[in-house]
DNA sequence: TTGTAGGCGTTATCAG
DNA sequence: CTGATAACGCCTACAA
């Protein structure tokens, strides 16, 4: 029966209910200055013309939106299901939402940046799965506070992430205090910035120790690739440890050596990085290093909305992953 | 040296470009009825200001929002990122953002709706993973449009999803087409709507040609829990066909049957679901139904923003789901 | 305890 | 081609 819905607004419920508008926005913030009585009425008005505030209007009038731009290069990575899981829930928290952007193709920051600041967000992060041209001239409006989810520091912005060096030489101090000589390594693939940081870590960590680094097996990340190395890496007795970068080239890996007889962990060690294999093969037990992407996600959100002069300050914070010890590792001593 | 950084408007841009704030507004969308010299200096004002619209502002003026809400209820669920990179890459290309809200805790529909509605978004997407209490007697605002992504079709509201009863079909099928007796199932968690609703499919097709369903196997998605069923399945001679509700539980179930001493595909054909195991697996080549979530999630949101009257209908759309055929079923025939 | 006036930033409309 | 005016919905400040 209602002609053409239209958007209620205070000035209909107060019409509705004999009040001013002020009375109506009072009795919604249920502000004690309203007789119990009014505050009945009107709240009688808004259930029966079924108002709700308008945002827009609440906004304008506050300059706040509650609201937390994420923006990501690249959607279905590794782990971001769990940052995000991370960044809602400590958003909900507060009482803020959560505003996502894809941005695959954007080169630079600074172009991300101008597509998420158009939107009702008091504060952005961004999810750097990759190299970007302006990381260290980016500088984000002076309204909107910014974090970036990286391993590198950045001149005036607060930077996290997992700790991908970290990882690295605790897997080739892992293994080297349990007998091994040298670690091989199953790298990710160029493109990927964690991928390259944990090469670098384990490069790192062996010429510390003054072992020369061997030949890098580059991996894209799928099983078959460590497959592949697997096989190269059979065909070397020396070999007792390995290291892949994820879980998926590791189980490649040690597919590809049981297969050339070389057995797991018996004749050579291994080591992946995600520690997701249980939940799918059920009988493999695999060493790996397990990385808290959730708590990276509260910590960035948390930054952003913490109004203190500490959460203003620029923060450079790398979370350590863990190893999760399976039977994949056999010590030498 | 700028005093206290102060948000630039267009009244602020109005006066340093010596204009009017219309004329501002009209440079801003570029319209036509603006002298090109004029444009130029406005547009310089602007950057030199670094002015950016007023999201708020624009709103209220415009009672549109280009953002769209997706309520998930469970936000690490299979598929959600896949999901996820449909809504976002379907939003992006009409110019509309992505609002994210958890709601785990949410037992109804209502109560989500309910903080979704209070901020700035044009349309609500639902991810319906489990059961809610008020799912027939949901009802938006009037002024949102709705879709709920789940397989039950709901009385005024578009609803879509993978089809599960379809793709036990479609397996059970196959199986059957090749010469197998009967089809025994490994099932995900009673909570699952998913899961629940692949067992039904099952036990449906079979008894629709005549097949008593053998006794159900319920996992909890992890392969540990395959593992376990396919000890029980090993011991029994006449199994030679068992569908899986994930590629996990499918594979946890071939290695069980493997350490029993029935082979896969020789003794026993298995398939699974989601298509996953390849990029983990590298030597196994489980069949398995892969959906595609991406899909579902661009129709979503195309449903929501279609303006056209075809798009204002209510429509319950499956999406089907395709056997992704490898090496892990034998033929009987 | 309740009401009135004014403005947040933007833009449609109409006048010049 | 450009400017003045008013309005979107809400809320702070002040008045009654």
């Amino acid at each position: 029966m209602a002609a053409k819905p239209h958007r209620v607004t205070v000035t209909d419920v107060a019409r509705a209910a004999g009040v001013s508008e002020q009375t109506v926005s009072r009795t919604v913030h249920d502000s004690p200055a309203v007789r119990a009585e009014t505050k009945e009425r009107v709240r009688r008005a808004m259930r029966e013309l079924g108002y709700r505030p308008n945002f827009a209007g609440q906004s304008l009038r506050r300059g706040r939106y509650h609201t937390l731009g994420v923006v990501m290069f690249d959607i279905t990575a590794t782990g971001n299901l769990d940052r995000l899981d991370g960044f809602t829930r400590a958003a909900e928290k507060s009482g803020y939402a959560i505003t996502l952007l894809r941005a695959p193709e954007s080169p630079t920051l600074t172009e991300a940046a101008r597509r998420m600041s158009a939107l009702p967000v008091d504060g952005m992060i961004f999810c750097l799965n990759r190299m970007v041209d302006d990381f260290y001239d980016f500088r984000p409006p002076f309204d909107l506070k910014t974090v970036i989810i990286t391993m590198k520091e950045h001149p005036v912005l607060s930077t996290g992430d997992n700790d991908q060096h970290r990882c690295s030489r605790d897997v080739v101090d892992y293994l080297l205090a349990r007998g091994h000589r040298t670690v091989h390594h199953i790298a990710g693939p160029l493109r990927s910035l964690s991928g390259m940081q944990r090469e670098e870590g384990w490069r790192q960590a062996l010429a510390e120790r003054g072992i020369e680094p061997p030949a890098v097996f580059r991996g894209d990340w799928s099983s078959a690739s460590g497959y592949e190395a697997g096989v190269r890496l059979a065909s070397n007795p020396k070999v007792t440890a390995v290291y892949a970068s994820n879980d998926a080239m590791a189980y490649g890996c040690i597919r590809a050596l049981e297969a050339n007889g070389r057995h797991v962990p018996e004749d050579v060690s291994v080591i992946g990085v995600d520690d997701v294999l249980s939940a799918i093969v059920p009988d493999v037990n695999l060493t790996s290093v397990r990385f808290d992407n959730r708590q990276v996600g509260l910590w960035a959100v948390e930054k952003i909305i913490d109004d203190s002069p500490a959460g203003s300050q620029r923060e450079h914070r790398l979370f350590q992953g863990h190893i999760v010890e399976h039977e994949s590792v056999r010590s030498l001593l």
